[in-house]
DNA sequence: TCACGCATGTAACAGGTTACATGATTGT
DNA sequence: ACAATCATGTAACCTGTTACATGCGTGA
């Protein structure tokens, strides 16, 4: 449903090879939007197929050859058009929500364990983020608006996403720390047992 | 991969039908895991073919019967394996995102105006919210740890997955305010034909 | 009689995941 | 010779979504 239009808001961003937009999608943009390559290759086709995206077959020394994709003007309305229409509430989905619900029906020290994990995770995540949004030139503890003045159109957009990509990891990190505080200071006798 | 879990972990709490799961579903459970009654009967039939699952026909007066499900002792085996097993980091896969961040190559008072309704709707969301945890019985605005020392078990975990669902609200209402008011603030000339 | 709510499903399809496959070149 | 990287794909499978289908009972 929409892989189609990520990718062609990456490759109006810059054109660019299947690989190569499996690599974006692994670094920028994978943090709101996963895709791995089979999926890309697949959906390049499809794109060509329907008109929306040129290619354009480059040889390379010491390299294989590659196809570097290229938005052209159907590719342009038909993103104007999926801009324009309206996104339905995301329906959410988090395995870890219903682990932390079931967590009393199997062993809770188990399901612990695995948030502080989980928590590490999103931590170091947090942190590469953050650098990744220093690097747009701004203290990246300011708060906007005033402190992105300075950027505009695509590379506002692209740090705006990010700052979200922030926001999301800071509302894991907070809410696992709820609950594993919550049961440290809470902790129930026979952890195991409770069912 | 997962509904079945979510399920396991529903009829943990409280046997019930294929109706009443789904209701469960479009309510508490909803706000962390999303499915339609569809896939659950799906879902239903193959757990009991696996096992995992008893059924038990309930008569009605005035309405037709129902199929009562409830977890056997194979059932809180399977639940307590899947518990303790790790959670990979959940990939994620926004629209708006990816609106947000196509935003220039389209008509982007179109995005802002998605955006702002998608804002409403997440506002209405969290009021609901905020009302589902004022009936747990503590002030809703006072934070963990101490606030929830009343609560235990099954519905203290009830209580801090609500607050994970109240602070992703608040997740999306700040992400969305951000990038409202850095292109408020921040307005562009021509838009619709900034491509 | 007609619409609505309860209750349970089937079928077709779209999308995503996992595993496998191929071939070239570069470096050890 | 062998492993690693670049580069592009196919096939089978699983999950989830959408549309359709059925039958009973209640109240207007």
């Amino acid at each position: 449903m929409a892989l189609e239009h990520a990718l062609l808001v990456a490759l109006s961003e810059k054109p660019g090879s299947g690989l190569e937009l499996t690599r974006r999608f692994e670094r920028s943009f994978g943090y709101f939007w996963h895709a791995t390559h089979q999926q890309i290759y697949r959906v390049l086709g499809r794109l060509v197929d329907a008109g929306e995206l040129d290619v354009e077959v480059v040889a390379q020394t010491g390299r294989p050859d590659k196809k570097v994709y290229r938005v052209n003007e159907a590719g342009q309305r038909a993103l104007a058009d999926w801009l324009a229409t309206s996104t339905p509430l995301e329906p959410l989905r988090s395995e870890v929500a219903v682990k932390m619900r079931g967590a009393s029906f199997g062993d809770r020290a188990a399901v612990l364990a695995g948030l502080r994990e989980h928590l590490d995770d999103h931590r170091v995540r947090l942190e590469h983020y953050q650098r990744l949004a220093a690097a747009y030139g701004l203290d990246p503890g300011s708060d906007l608006p005033g402190a992105a003045r300075h950027l505009e159109g695509a590379t506002l957009d692209q740090y705006l996403v990010l700052r979200g990509g922030i926001r999301l990891e800071e509302f894991w990190i907070g809410w696992i720390t709820d609950y594993l505080d919550a049961h440290s200071t809470n902790p129930e006798p026979d952890p195991g047992s409770t069912r």
